[in-house]
DNA sequence: CCCCTTTTTCAAAGCGGTTTGGATCCTGAT
DNA sequence: ATCAGGATCCAAACCGCTTTGAAAAAGGGG
């Protein structure tokens, strides 16, 4: 059932049909009326392409998920982002399109949905420092919101993004108010725009109380658990092992938290660990014990944002960029306490051992 | 740039420039030459929409990802799998619509889908038992793979799925034959037709070595880690406790392995887990020994497969449907050994305390 | 009752491709 | 030279919707 057979069936033009359906006000309520039930009777649906070819916009956002061609890890946190992105475009009527792409076809793929009119906007993952994809986004004239900025860039664009500097700053802060003096930083990749922002808000805290930053006590990679625990197995191994652990991830501090228990140690009494927590949906830190203290903020949250900006800079394509910055919420769980005074000490030589 | 100023910028009809671009046989290879080097100079290429009104046909592919009601879980396989079919798409030119739909909603998705001609098919994710929505597709007449099966649907389809009762049947017997009596099953949930199906084939683990099986060993929820978590904690805290755990996702194994150790007790030592490892990519379970003994089978691959039997499928619609069942491989890691003789005795009076 | 507004409705022209049914141009055979 | 037939190319119709510009109908005031 398509538009002129329904408005054949009720003897009216499409024009007015359509106009009806779509409540513009030079249509008769009677007639408008008989439209809709006509519709809702038919089953009547416009097709989307014809309705997309018509107006020229697609009614369609874009995300582009690059699989880090390092190891080719799909990003974890994704899923809860674009749940929280699909209630917006379920609400306002937009159709979301995902494509799975390697690193440097990237740029092609944007190139694509314009000029194939395949999307009227689109939501950049996982920017970098110095991203490029930015200026690209701009010069192709392709509506965009980032999830996250990129350090570097000096653009204006619409983002949203946690206050990663901060959230680390203060964590980093907590552990040494709780004595803690060699903290040991387990982050993201580095080139990855968040993971560089966490770690100068660890050196903040480090600085702010005086301490010095030691790049033995800091690893970055793919946050996966494996590294988590190969991580922490690395650095509580040698000489003057860390008391306490900034982790980037949840899914990496259950690496460092097997680490630590392997070892026959507990979490909070003998090591203390912060995480980071993106609150996804299978990794509920909650209850009323936070599992690990963590600085949280949630992703779905961040995904509901972003698709809600980059509606309305479609909807307003003259409006300014509109930067969102979520400040993390620093919850207290069972994973901290305060450094012991006296580490058990190992049964090996300090020194010599290299 | 589109057709009528490409072709007019070459002095060829539209026709032509649309075949030589489509690579049909009646233009001259000469031509063909340069309407395509005039295609690329110009950066020109065909408009999606315009494509698909004439077609009939929106090279698109739909997911749809219920959110589970229940818990607002975002199924942490989506990715990879997503990830897998998404390679597949990329390399047939192929788009991706992904739908987060609540429960009550998602007929009506499939629907529109189908009236609006928004996709040229589906990949229904997460079957439950009995799943309505297979017979749906089929009077719809939406061509469909299902991710899994459906117990209790009669209609023959095509899906990709993998042998889940053999595999926890064998993870079953493999602990049994290890010395262990009393095996835990911490499972999805129920109305999951992968968790039924993973449960029958631990009963039937369980009754090939005549062994009873036990209601009060077995659980099921949301695979989250807390899940695990807590259910390991409930069974390890009761009477006459397992030995061993099957979990039905590392996430939750990754639960069930802190409340062991929160216990001072070892994996493989006290307590021994098989877990089902879906191999995602966050999760990385490998390196030469793995952490979990599991039954294995990379979901990834699972959605490479779903994706090239639904375009498959697509292109020759007459075709028969065509099942796919993958054997997930059992690989013995560190934490699986042989059932103690005499699991250490708690303090506490056995009876009475209830 | 007529004329002028305001409502309501319509025919037709796009939107940017594909595809049908011919037309034109070359060949080589007769 | 003529002609069949294949190789090329083209004009126009069509896909299903929106939207412009105009016409028809309805309402209101004198």
């Amino acid at each position: 059932m398509n538009l002129k057979q329904l408005s054949h069936r009720l003897g009216l033009s499409q024009t007015t049909v359509s106009r009806a359906l779509n409540g513009y006000p030079e249509v008769g309520e009677a007639t408008r009326q008989r439209v809709l039930s006509a519709a809702a009777r038919y089953n009547y649906r416009p097709n989307s392409r014809a309705k997309g070819l018509a107006t020229g916009r697609s009614h369609t956002i874009g995300h582009v998920l690059p699989t880090t061609t390092r190891h080719e890890v799909v990003n974890p946190i994704f899923g809860d982002f674009i749940a929280g992105a699909g209630e917006v475009y379920a609400a306002n009527d937009y159709e979301m399109v995902l494509s799975i792409v390697e690193d440097d076809t990237e740029e092609e793929v944007y190139r694509a949905f314009k000029t194939r009119g395949t999307v009227d906007g689109v939501i950049l993952h996982g920017p970098k420092l110095n991203d490029r994809r930015i200026t690209l986004l701009q010069e192709i004239g392709l509506p965009f919101v980032v999830h996250g900025r990129a350090s570097g860039v000096a653009a204006d664009y619409s983002w949203v993004d946690v206050n990663n500097t901060s959230a680390f700053a203060r964590a980093t802060e907590f552990l040494i108010d709780l004595g803690h003096r060699r903290i040991a930083l387990i982050n993201g990749p580095e080139e990855m725009d968040f993971a560089h922002r966490r770690r100068c808000g660890y050196e903040d805290g480090l600085t702010r109380r005086g301490l010095p930053a030691d790049p033995a006590l800091m690893r970055s990679d793919e946050m996966t658990e494996r590294f988590g625990y190969d991580s922490a197995c690395a650095l509580l191994g040698a000489a003057d092992p860390p008391t306490a652990f900034l982790v980037a991830s949840v899914i990496s501090a259950l690496g460092v938290r097997r680490a630590v228990e392997e070892r026959g140690l507990r979490l909070a009494r003998d090591i203390s660990v912060v995480t980071f927590d993106d609150m996804l949906s299978y990794l509920d830190n909650g209850g009323q014990v936070p599992v690990f203290t963590a600085t949280r903020s949630s992703v779905r949250d961040a995904g509901r944002r972003a698709a809600r900006l980059l509606l309305a800079q479609i909807a307003a394509p003259a409006s300014l960029p509109d930067p969102v910055l979520l400040e993390a919420e620093l919850t207290v769980g069972q994973s901290t306490g305060p450094a012991r005074p006296l580490p058990p000490a190992p049964l090996t030589l300090p020194a010599k051992t290299r």
